[in-house]
RNA sequence: GCGGAGUUAGCUCAGCGGUAGAGCAUCUCGCUUACACCGAGGGGGUCGGGGGUUCGAAUCCCUCACUCCGCACCA
């Protein structure tokens, strides 16, 4: 019975059949056994905001080789999939695209806007599973999360109330990083910094009763405004006089006290005197605190002047703030020399705006108990970080946490279970109250405010799989096993998860976390809309289909960002092609199926048989090794190589002659087939991972006993199959032949002219195979006549391959400048190798301190390189 | 300022103590009945500079230079 593939690769015609086939036949979904062996990774849950983009495709790409591989591995594998709900990020996006239709959120009402948010997200998620399902991932859709789902929101707040009742969380008043555009606290990593060319302007504030003046410098003069103090270093002789004494702060006309204070004044930097501001910036208000300074609000949450900044400039923007102030400085002569000057500014990674320290009262949480076991984890290699470089950036943060800002003045997120009475007292609980159980006052009210998105993506692991409950899903699953995600969340979410899932569940929720780079274009630039260079990877699938675009990032992943082009992208779709259509070859010849087909004898096999099983093995071992270091690279390179350059360059040039009935009988021809069957069966599903579609579509025809190859074995290496004698034997076949092109081409000859070869083999075993195998040579090489131990006649072309040495009879003496240059030089090369050979071997301390096996390399090296030597100097 | 990574063929990278590699690009020849998204062959590198350890260094150590990425600071 014969199967055949279309004579064209067409991923289209089949990757979406395939997909709804192995989702229907629920080969996605493992079973809840908590005793056999399992394997589960959580899908780092992308935000609700949009389409996926190329670095989803990568993440989730090797997320789906790790899951197939061990599938098929015999593992009960899941992996969960699911999205973020991506609090600021969501809520921002939809209230533009509101804002377009002329509907402002305020109008709406919280309650209608949060609907128009689930509406928003409904869609995008069903989006991203059809992202993720045209990638080919293999991730369970009957477990979907989504991070405000009910259970995990039941989650959320069980944490919540926990950390509050353990004294972890708490409420205060503090200056926290405060975004004016999204009108909301953000936490520490949320800050960015950006380098920025601005000015340092020099302000001078006179002294109150005296003609001196002292110079401030500052960035940011708008804020001079609410200035209480001005500050010196207590031991610096030039200002030493002036401490208590009062300074007028110029336009504000008020008078704040000239303060010591030896932490906020290096009295090595600028004019050794600072203005304090407490309540808009971080060292002014400790400065502050420490001093009993009053802090004057001069900026509103909304980025605007306050009151307090003068009835002049009240209500106005501060940056316009900052012109107006610079401008009434010039006219009344207090504004000093003005610098250009680069530093760093905060902004909101999520929407640019420069951040505005700002004192409020916000929910933190007290990190430094939940870090210590987090670091102590990695530490204790629990948790192992590969690549292992990141774990000293991860431990440096660790380290020199800070207090986590959790609460969020958005709306859009799980909000905060605690309640208010009348009389402003607390209550943290996972049920509603009814009244103060404290006071006994009603009705209570709760916490507008939300939570980090960061909160509910930290339990993650766990709360996917029904925690807190005690689920069969739970017991089975967790903890789960790998972790792949982007090194940009090492510490957004991977350190939250390690420390909330130590603290609940007691375990690190994963043993393994592997961080991938990011995806630049070819030229190593980030990619962006702006620039252009962005690849959409659903564009990609549909030019080149999934399984091109999904070996190109594998194969490029080492750890390291990822330099993607369309270019590279192409390269690698040929390679798919090649599969195909040595694939069709295959299948043009093959009569029995797999599931048919009987165990290979080996003993009765061709040393050319022998031999590529060989390399299939060395493969497998290889495949296996490097995909459990993530070394998606080496794997896959492992696979391109040996399919492209030994299976098919080699191998099927070899067994056509015997396919096609040029030689050998029947029987020799059933178990070139049988083997054949054998190749391509493995290296199929050795492929599989990497590009399961295109493999599933041209292994069923192959007529396996497994429905799909989804759930059929991965190949192990088995060392019976390992051949040393059939890879010596088969290297010098491939010597000699290459040899003969060389030469041929070297002389001047056409692919055409065939030639008579001989071959001084000295073991009588070698001589027996180059009898047995010269059709190899006759049909590969092209020769006229193989001649195994005869003389060859004057004029020949010598050489040595393997240590077997060969000489070529041409039909006239033809020397090519080309061919007598090559000759020369190849003589130079092995001349100075083998001096250097000679050398190493005339120097006793290498004799004593080299391992034996070095020395007995560099022996038969010199051996080999002295005969070839003799054997190239007659060409000349 | 602290920490990390990088500097190998024209490009993008692998190799990390024992004869310099891959993919792409380039050049020559070839449409040989799986594939021209192909086949065969060629050219191309003093492995960033300098020092050291070693019988032996692209590979280990020191140092310098440049690039990138975190974190901190920034009057």
């Amino acid at each position: 019975m014969k199967h055949e593939l279309d004579t064209r690769y067409d991923p289209k015609s089949f990757e979406q059949r395939l997909y709804q086939g192995w989702e229907n036949a629920g080969y996605f979904t493992p079973e809840t056994d908590p005793e056999r062996p399992g394997f589960s990774i959580v899908i780092p849950p992308p935000n609700v905001t949009g389409r996926l983009h190329i670095g989803h495709a990568l993440v989730n790409t090797l997320q789906d080789i790790i899951v197939r591989w061990k599938r098929m591995s015999g593992f009960n594998t899941l992996w969960v999939p699911g999205t973020d709900h991506a609090g600021i990020a969501t809520q921002m996006i939809v209230e533009r695209h509101l804002l377009k239709q002329g509907i402002s959120r305020f109008e709406l009402g919280r309650e209608k806007f949060v609907e128009e948010i689930w509406k928003w997200k409904e869609q995008h998620r069903s989006e991203i599973k059809d992202q993720l399902t045209r990638l080919g991932a293999s991730a369970d859709w009957t477990r979907e999360r989504f991070t405000l789902d009910e259970g995990l929101s039941r989650a959320v707040r069980y944490v919540f109330v926990k950390l509050y009742e353990d004294g972890l969380i708490y409420r205060d008043v503090a200056m926290v990083n405060w975004c004016p555009n999204c009108r909301t606290a953000i936490s520490d990593i949320e800050v960015e910094f950006r380098e920025r060319q601005s000015k340092l302007y020099h302000i001078h504030y006179p002294i109150e009763g005296s003609e001196r003046k002292v110079t401030v410098a500052t960035t940011r003069p708008e804020t001079m405004l609410g200035d209480t103090a001005v500050a010196v270093h207590p031991e610096d002789e030039r200002y030493r006089d002036l401490i208590g004494k009062k300074a007028v702060l110029p336009i504000a006309e008020r008078r704040i006290p000239v303060i010591a204070d030896p932490i906020l004044v290096d009295r090595e930097f600028g004019t050794g005197v600072v203005k304090v501001t407490p309540a808009h910036d971080k060292n002014d208000y400790e400065a502050g605190l420490r001093n009993g300074l009053e802090q004057l609000q001069v900026i509103g949450e909304d980025g605007r002047m306050t009151p307090a900044a003068g009835a002049e400039l009240a209500g106005r923007d501060r940056f316009e703030a900052r012109k107006e102030v610079l401008a009434r400085l010039e006219t009344s002569g207090l504004l000093g020399e003005t610098k250009p000057y680069t530093h760093s500014v905060g902004v909101h990674g999520k929407c640019d705006t420069d951040i505005e320290p700002m004192v409020s009262t916000q929910w933190f949480v007290r990190i430094e108990p939940l870090a210590k076991p987090a670091i102590e984890a990695v530490r204790s290699g629990s948790v192992q970080i590969v690549p292992q470089s990141w774990e000293a950036t991860y431990f440096n943060w660790m380290e020199n946490i800070h207090d986590w800002t959790i609460s969020r003045q958005l709306w859009w997120g799980h909000r905060i279970p605690a309640y208010y009475c009348p009389d402003n007292h607390i209550t943290v609980s996972m049920d509603d109250p009814e009244a103060c159980p404290q006071c006994g006052a009603a009705p209570m009210r709760q916490e507008t405010d939300v939570l980090d998105t960061w909160f509910s993506s930290g339990l993650w692991p766990f709360s996917t799989m029904g925690w807190p409950d005690d689920t069969a899903d739970y017991r089975t699953f967790y903890p789960t096993d790998t972790l792949i995600t982007g090194f940009d969340i090492l510490f957004f979410w991977v350190a939250r998860m390690i420390m909330m899932g130590i603290r609940f569940t007691g375990k690190a929720p994963f043993s393994q976390v592997f961080l991938n780079g990011l995806v630049r274009d070819e030229q190593g630039q980030k990619m962006s809309k702006t620039k252009g260079n962005v690849i959409d990877p659903l564009d990609v699938v549909e030019e080149v289909g999934a399984d091109a675009l999904r070996f190109t990032l594998a194969i490029n992943t080492s750890g390291r960002d990822i330099p993607l082009g369309r270019s590279r992208i192409q390269g690698y779709s040929a390679f798919v092609n090649k599969i195909w259509n040595a694939s069709r070859f295959a299948l043009m010849h093959l009569e029995l199926e797999l599931k048919d087909a009987r165990a290979i004898d080996r003993d009765h096999l061709r040393t050319v048989e022998r031999w590529i099983l060989s390399r299939l093995n060395e493969t497998t071992k290889s495949v296996n090794r490097s995909l459990s270091i993530f070394r998606f690279d080496e794997a896959a390179s492992a696979l391109y190589q040996f399919f492209w350059h030994e299976f098919c360059d080699w191998y099927i040039e070899m067994a056509k002659p015997v396919l096609l009935g040029r030689h050998g009988g029947e029987g020799e021809q059933k178990k070139a087939k049988r083997v054949l069957l054998e190749v391509l069966d493995r290296s199929l599903r050795l492929l599989h991972p990497f590009m399961p579609f295109v493999t599933e579509e041209i292994w069923l025809k192959l007529g396996g006993v497994e429905p799909s190859l989804m759930i059929a074995p991965y190949p192990v290496a088995e060392d019976v199959l390992e051949d040393p004698d059939a890879e010596r034997m088969m290297a010098a076949t491939r010597s000699m032949i290459t040899t003969v092109r060389n030469v041929r081409a070297e002389r001047g000859f056409t692919p055409k002219d065939r030639f008579r070869l001989y071959v001084a083999a000295k073991e009588p075993r070698d001589a027996n195979f180059f009898r047995t195998h010269a059709y190899l040579l006759l049909e590969l090489a092209r020769l006229t006549e193989l001649v195994v131990d005869g003389e060859p006649p004057a004029g020949a072309h010598h050489d040595v391959v393997e240590g077997i040495p060969i000489a070529i009879e041409f039909p006239e003496k033809v020397i090519t400048a080309e061919q007598v240059e090559r000759t020369r030089r190849e003589i130079e090369k092995s001349e100075k190798e083998l001096a250097a050979v000679e050398a190493r071997l005339a120097n006793d301390q290498f004799l004593s301190n080299a391992p034996p096996a070095v020395v007995r390399g560099a022996e038969s090296r010199r051996a080999e390189l002295r005969a070839r030597l003799e054997k190239l100097q007659q060409n000349q």
